[in-house]
DNA sequence: CAAGTAATTGTTTTT
DNA sequence: CAATTACTTG
C-alpha cells in the first residue's frame, strides 16, 4: 500500500468515513461537502487494502455519476485498472446485467426492456379490450394509467388504493384499470418484455430466492449506494436482500436533496436505515466545499428535513449576497437573465460556468428565444431527448424485432407506420407475428389489405434478414433499410428527421453488440446520445439551460434560478398535498446550493398559463412561498418592475396593465455588446 | 377500416 | 404552435 493518494486532502470527517470499517455507515453529506470524493476515496482505500474490486457494487443514480465515480476510484488508488473490474452503474444497468444473466431462472427466453414509450404503446394496444376506449366521457390516458402502476410498484401501494388517494379521477374505472394492469402484467411475461420497474422487480425476486438470492449476496462483500435518499421500497429491499445485516454496507444521502418522490422515492428511507440497522454509524459532512458562505446562508435558511444539517463554507466568509430579482413577467425575466448572463461574461466569467436552472423544461421558452436572438449560445438539458423522438423509437423498434420477434410493442410500433395499415390492423397484425406459429408471416400477409401488402412483404422481408444475420452491422444495416421507406412517406418533415436516423444507425453498427446498445439507448437514453446527437457548441463556451433534477449533482459558478413564483416553483401540481409540496421545498434547496459564487433568484409576478409566448395568458403570480422573510433577510431584493424605489417584494404582485416592452428594456440599463464579435 | 380534415387540447420532474 | 383527438369521407 503506497501511496495512499486517496487520503490526499479529506478532512477530519470525510477521512472517517473513508477509513470506516465493515459495519453499516450512513453519510449524510450536505449538498457541495465532497461526496463523491468521499465515496471514491473509500472505494480506493478498500482497492489498496487488497478488496477484490469485483467483490465492490457501487450503485449510483445515473450513468453519468457511475462514470466519473469510477474513474475517480482509479485515479485514487494504487492499481487503476484494478477499478476496471469494479461493479458499478445505475440500479437500473446492473438490474439488466443480472436479469440477463439468469433469465433462465426468471422463466424469460429474452429480455427486451421497454422504454416509458412503450409502456404507453402497449397499454394503448390492449386497453379497448377492457372497456377503456369508448368515446364520450373522459377516460384516464394511458400515460396516467401507467404512473398508477409504477407508483404502485415502486411504493408497495395496492392500485386501488393508490387511485383513491392520488389519482381521484380514475376511481370510477378503477376495476377496468386493475384488470388492464393485470392483463399488462401477463402480457410482457409472455412476450419477454420488461419495464423500468420489471427490472428492480426481477433482481428483487432473484435475491428473495432460495438458490439464487444467497449466491447473489455472496457476490459482493462491499456495496456503496449513492443518492440514498432517492431511493423507492424495491431499491430499498434490494439494497437489504444485499447486505442483510449492513455489513459491508455504505450510503450516501441528503434527505434535503430527495426529489424523486413520483417516483415512488421518499427520505424516510434514509433516515430509517439508521434505525433499522442499530450498528450503523452516521458521520455528517457539513463542511461545504463548493460555496461561499453568503450562498450557504440562504441555502440553510431555506434547507427543509430531519438531518439538520448546517453547511460551513470552507472558503471562508467572503462573497456576494445572493440577489432575488423580482421581475414582471416571463420576456422581462428573460431579459434580465441574458443581460446578467453576457455582464458576467464581459467580465470574463466562461459561459460554461453559468447556468440557468428550471422547476420545468417549458419554462425556458421566453429565455431560449431571448438568447438565439443575441446569439448566445446554449445547451439545455433535461427536455425531450432525441431518442425520446418517434422516428428514432421506429429504428430502434427495428432493431429490437431483429433480436426478440415476439416483442409486440415494437411489431404494433412499425405496423403503424406502415401505409394502409391503421390502429386495428396493426392491432391485429401484431399479435400474428409476435406469436410462435411456424408460418405466421405468410399468415401476417394474407390477413393484410391489398393496399398494405407490398410494403409489409417489403418489410418483413428486411426483417426475416435482420434476423438471421450474424454481424451487427448487417442486422442494423437491414433494419435501417426495413424502416428507411416507410419513415420517409410517414414523417411529412423527413428531411429534418433523417439525420438523425443516419447518425443512429452508424453508431449502432458501429458497436460490437447490438442487444447492449438498445439496453443502453432504452434505460440510458442520454449515455448513447452523447455519442451522435449533435453537439455543435461541445468544444466552445455555451451557457446551460437545465432542469432542476437534471442538475442535481453539478455546479456552477453563476447559477440563475427562473421562474421563483408560486405556481411554477412550487408547481402548481404538487399543491394538492404536504407530500408534494415538501419535494418542491426540496427542489428549491437543490437549485440553490449549485452556486458557487453567483446566485440570482428571479421572480415574474405574471406568469403564462400556455408556455408559448403568443396568445399566451398571463396569470399573476406571488413570489416563491420558499422566498420567506428569512431567506429574503440573507439575500439583496432588486425589483426590476419599479425600478424607482425598491418594493417589499411579499407585498407587490405586479398588478400593472399591459407590458410595454420598449419602457421595460429601458428600466434596465445594462449595456449589450454584440454578440457577434464575442462568439465569432 | 384507413386516411384526411377540423377542432381542441394542452404541459412536471426521469431511471 | 404542435400534437393528439374527433369527425368526416372514401
Amino acid at each position: 500500500m503506497s501511496e495512499m493518494e486517496w487520503s490526499d486532502g479529506l478532512d477530519d470527517e470525510q477521512r472517517r468515513a473513508v477509513e470506516h470499517g465493515a459495519t453499516p455507515l450512513v453519510v449524510a453529506a450536505g449538498a457541495g461537502t465532497g461526496k463523491t470524493r468521499t465515496l471514491t476515496a473509500r472505494v480506493a482505500r478498500l482497492l489498496d487494502a487488497g478488496v477484490p474490486p469485483e467483490r465492490v457494487l457501487l450503485l449510483t443514480f445515473t450513468r453519468r455519476a457511475a462514470a466519473a465515480m469510477t474513474t475517480r476510484a482509479a485515479a485514487a488508488c494504487a492499481r487503476p485498472e484494478a477499478a476496471g473490474r469494479l461493479w458499478g452503474g445505475t440500479f437500473h444497468a446492473v438490474a439488466h446485467r443480472l436479469v440477463a444473466e439468469h433469465a433462465p431462472h426468471l422463466g424469460l427466453a429474452d429480455v427486451t426492456v421497454l422504454d416509458p414509450g412503450d409502456v404507453t404503446d402497449l397499454l394503448d394496444l390492449i386497453r379497448e379490450e377492457h372497456g377503456l376506449t369508448g368515446t364520450g366521457r373522459r377516460l384516464p390516458t394511458s400515460q396516467s394509467i401507467a404512473d398508477i402502476y409504477s407508483r404502485a410498484v415502486n411504493t408497495g401501494t395496492p392500485a386501488r388504493r393508490l387511485m383513491a388517494e392520488q389519482f381521484p379521477w380514475c376511481l370510477p374505472h378503477a376495476d377496468a384499470i386493475t384488470g388492464l394492469l393485470r392483463d399488462y402484467g401477463t402480457r410482457k411475461r409472455a412476450r419477454g418484455l420488461l419495464d423500468f420497474d420489471d427490472l428492480l422487480l426481477y433482481w428483487r425476486a432473484l435475491l428473495d430466492d432460495e438458490r439464487v438470492g444467497p449466491r447473489l449476496r455472496a457476490r459482493w462483500d462491499w456495496v456503496l449506494v449513492d443518492e440514498y435518499q432517492d431511493v423507492n421500497r424495491v431499491q430499498v429491499d434490494i439494497v437489504r436482500g444485499l447486505r442483510p445485516d449492513g455489513d459491508g454496507l455504505t450510503v450516501v444521502g441528503d434527505d434535503a436533496q430527495a426529489v424523486y418522490g413520483f417516483r415512488g422515492a421518499s427520505p424516510e428511507h434514509l433516515l430509517s436505515l439508521l434505525d433499522d440497522l442499530p450498528k450503523a454509524s452516521l458521520v455528517r459532512l457539513e463542511r461545504n466545499f463548493r460555496s461561499t458562505q453568503p450562498v450557504l446562508d440562504l441555502a440553510n435558511v431555506a434547507r427543509p428535513g430531519e438531518l439538520r444539517l448546517r453547511l460551513v463554507a470552507d472558503r471562508g466568509a467572503a462573497g456576494e449576497r445572493p440577489r432575488v430579482i423580482r421581475c414582471r413577467d416571463a420576456d422581462d425575466e428573460a431579459r434580465q437573465v441574458a443581460d446578467a448572463v453576457l455582464a458576467a461574461h464581459q467580465e470574463g466569467l466562461d459561459l460554461r460556468e453559468q447556468a440557468v436552472l428550471m422547476r420545468t423544461g417549458t419554462h425556458s421558452h421566453q429565455l431560449e428565444i431571448e438568447l438565439k436572438v443575441r446569439s448566445i449560445p446554449f445547451v439545455k438539458y433535461g427536455g425531450i431527448g432525441y431518442l425520446e423522438t418517434a422516428h428514432v423509437r421506429d429504428v430502434l423498434a427495428a432493431f429490437r424485432l431483429a433480436l426478440n420477434p415476439a416483442d409486440e410493442v415494437s411489431w404494433y410500433r412499425l405496423l403503424t407506420r406502415h401505409r394502409a395499415i391503421g390502429k386495428a390492423g396493426a392491432r391485429t397484425l401484431a399479435g400474428i407475428l409476435s406469436g410462435t406459429d411456424e408460418g405466421r408471416y405468410d399468415e401476417a400477409l394474407r390477413t393484410a389489405s391489398d393496399k398494405a401488402r407490398p410494403g409489409l412483404a417489403a418489410t418483413l422481408d428486411q426483417l426475416r434478414t435482420a434476423q438471421s444475420a450474424d454481424a451487427t452491422a448487417a442486422v442494423v444495416e437491414a433494419c435501417h433499410a426495413a424502416v428507411l421507406p416507410l419513415l420517409r412517406v410517414h414523417y411529412a418533415d423527413w428531411s429534418r428527421r433523417s439525420a438523425d436516423i443516419e447518425r443512429l444507425v452508424e453508431s449502432a453498427a458501429g458497436g460490437s453488440d447490438l442487444r447492449a446498445f438498445i439496453a443502453d439507448a432504452t434505460i440510458d437514453p442520454a449515455n448513447v446520445a452523447g455519442d451522435w446527437a449533435k453537439q455543435p457548441y461541445l468544444d466552445e463556451d455555451y451557457l446551460t439551460l437545465s432542469t432542476i433534477h437534471s442538475a442535481k449533482g453539478l455546479e456552477w459558478s453563476a447559477v440563475h434560478l427562473i421562474r421563483a413564483s408560486d405556481g411554477a416553483i412550487p408547481s402548481d401540481m404538487a399543491l394538492t398535498s404536504d407530500a408534494g409540496l415538501a419535494e418542491e421545498e426540496r427542489l428549491f434547496y437543490v437549485a440553490v446550493t449549485r452556486a458557487r459564487d453567483t446566485l440570482h433568484v428571479y421572480s415574474p409576478g405574471r406568469l403564462p398559463t400556455h408556455p408559448t409566448s403568443f396568445h399566451a395568458r398571463h396569470v399573476l403570480a406571488k413570489p416563491s412561498r420558499f422566498l420567506t422573510p428569512e431567506v429574503l433577510a440573507v439575500a439583496d431584493r432588486v425589483d426590476v418592475t419599479r425600478p424607482a424605489a425598491p418594493v417589499d417584494i411579499d407585498t407587490d404582485i405586479g398588478i400593472d396593465s399591459d407590458i410595454d416592452c420598449a419602457a421595460s428594456r429601458s428600466a434596465t440599463p445594462v449595456t449589450v455588446p454584440s454578440m457577434d464579435e464575442l462568439f465569432g
